[in-house]
DNA sequence: ATGAAAGCGCTAACAG
DNA sequence: CTGTTAGCGCTTTCAT
């Protein structure tokens, strides 16, 4: 049961005034070495621990980052929210992590509560509402991930999604599939429309035609998966699945499966984002790898910049490469 | 680019003092309605939101609560965080996660920033290390969720994990199996020593031996799993398996398969936690699930209590009851 | 019902 | 190098 100790108790007990021990707390210049040790010491055998918020309403500054996340139980958000925060602990940040649940009004909550100088700066994976955009200030440093919103002149870091679903569809093409299905998240957010993309391009590329019939939109869970591939399992021929998640790919083919389909023999599946379960599924998923961590980092450490270095970091975008892992359900 | 208006200004614009102003902002009591009403006007107008630290510094109040959590990229922990989060949204607190990553330093390091009163209270799910909880201060707000750990006047909220291995076995001895293997974490926490204990009790229940041998303790990893499974294939013969988590299923699954195992018809699998890949994978896990979303509400819910209500809320554990979810891995 | 003034714990000029 | 003096923006006595 200690009692809080204030900068005034510890002056009292060094015999030096607030603003010494001040002094010894932070920059340790101007100071003696003799009393800042002494002072140091003094601190120790009372246990004195600086007041974060009264020293955040002096200098404005609270050393933390907010990192806003559509939803963290989604292994990719989680994972680069991991990554932010270790290196942002190691940067001496702390990271306060809101997770909007894909919701609108949640989503504003956050950005405002944040803003109210509780952060130094917000990294920001939107959940796709353009409008909450406008509740940032000026002033306030922020770093975008993953998922785009039209607005030039915030820092944006994320994947190649375009070239990724080109690699998919690829691969897909050269094992030789000639009908591939693009399965796409009912939620349109810009990763995943650039990952359709680069299905497209893909099938331009070798010359196999788009098929609008094979493109299926779908919300992330078991039932409503394996009604749309039943449905289409009645209607067309397929040999070829690139899902834009890999959640996608392990509903369809527990789907495909039950159906009698052999994978990878009749058809094979590409997924995206290599999340845990792509590698413990059977067949294990081949599927599409971010670089989440180095995302994570990156995006700890440009926020970091902008706010320590005072000259403007200029607006630009980063996309990360993305990979091909090869598993069991290509060929 | 919005300039940053205090209360101050407020003040000004409406022709009243600063008092008055933080009156309308708060009680609304000893205030003419109209004053009141005029000054919120203003408010609207010039867009005044009150600095939090500022009131924090004054009130020691941050009307927010921490959560540490031993990994963020698990379902489980994520999922207890998004419904604390949210009830405690609905109770006007805000959560602030921390991810300790199952390292003591890290969460040892958390725990003291979130009592530097930047926290109202703490939601503590342990990594397991009990030197940590001595740096809780006496006066701080507690609940842990999970894992226990050795301490008797905390509040602690759980699942009747015990019950939930009793269940688990149970269904497999029920199932016709004679030789059942338990896969635990190579992490001992009370959640997995407590199922273990469920494990025991149903083998003796039912009259089975118990067989150390058939204990495996392995990390959570693929190539881990992997290994430990083909061992203990050279040399026992076992017709079920109770993992203490599903990702342990999903993992002995995939090696089972290679081997040619039939499931469920030479081998049954039970899992623990009922996370989403457990529905999705193929075939479909049977496995305990835990009332994850009522644990979460429920520390939030104490915690507010214990906050708010000044009464000394009495340190008793909650035990959550599980349930068995039967799907394809089991008859 | 309202305003003046004090002060939360800290940092940051400004003297010396 | 160190102490004194002001506040940061807000809430809260204490007068009135």
């Amino acid at each position: 049961m200690k009692e809080k100790v204030t900068i005034k108790e510890v002056a009292r007990l060094a015999g030096v005034s607030v603003s010494t021990v001040s002094r010894a707390l932070n920059n340790g210049k101007y100071i003696k070495g003799e009393t800042s040790k002494k002072i140091i010491e003094v601190i120790k055998e009372c246990g004195y621990r600086p007041n974060i918020i009264a020293r955040g309403l002096r200098t404005k500054k609270t050393n933390s980052i907010g990192l806003i996340v559509p939803d963290i139980t989604n292994e990719f958000f989680a994972k680069i929210s991991q990554s932010a925060e270790k290196k942002l602990n190691e940067m001496n940040y702390n990271l306060l992590l809101c997770n909007s649940g894909e919701n609108k009004e949640i989503e504003g909550k956050y950005i405002k509560a944040l803003l109210d100088k509780l952060v130094d700066g917000i990294i920001f994976i939107s959940s796709g509402y353009d409008e909450n955009l406008s509740l940032f200030t000026e002033n306030t440093p922020i770093v975008m991930i993953d998922r785009k919103i039209n607005s030039n002149d915030i820092i944006f870091i994320t994947s190649q999604n375009e070239e990724g679903g080109y690699l998919a569809t690829k691969h897909l093409i050269e094992n030789g599939c000639k009908k591939i299905i693009m399965l796409k998240d009912k939620k349109i957010v810009s990763p995943m429309i650039s990952r359709f993309k680069g299905y497209k391009k893909a099938l331009k590329d070798y010359g196999l035609p788009f098929n609008p019939n094979l493109v299926i939109e779908v919300e992330i869970s078991r039932e409503a998966i394996k009604e749309k591939i039943l449905r289409i399992h009645n209607k067309i021929k397929f040999d070829g699945i690139f899902a834009g998640a890999d959640l996608l790919a392990i509903g369809a083919i527990k789907t495909l499966i039950k159906l009698d389909y052999k994978i990878p023999d009749e058809v094979q599946v590409v997924g995206f984002d290599n999340i845990t379960a792509a590698d413990f599924y059977n067949p294990g998923i081949t599927t599409i790898s971010q670089q989440i961590e180095r995302m994570g980092e990156k995006s700890a450490q440009i926020i970091v910049d902008i706010i320590e270095k005072q000259e403007n970091i200029e607006p630009k975008s980063y996309y990360f490469p993305v990979k091909l892992i090869k598993r069991d359900s290509t060929k």
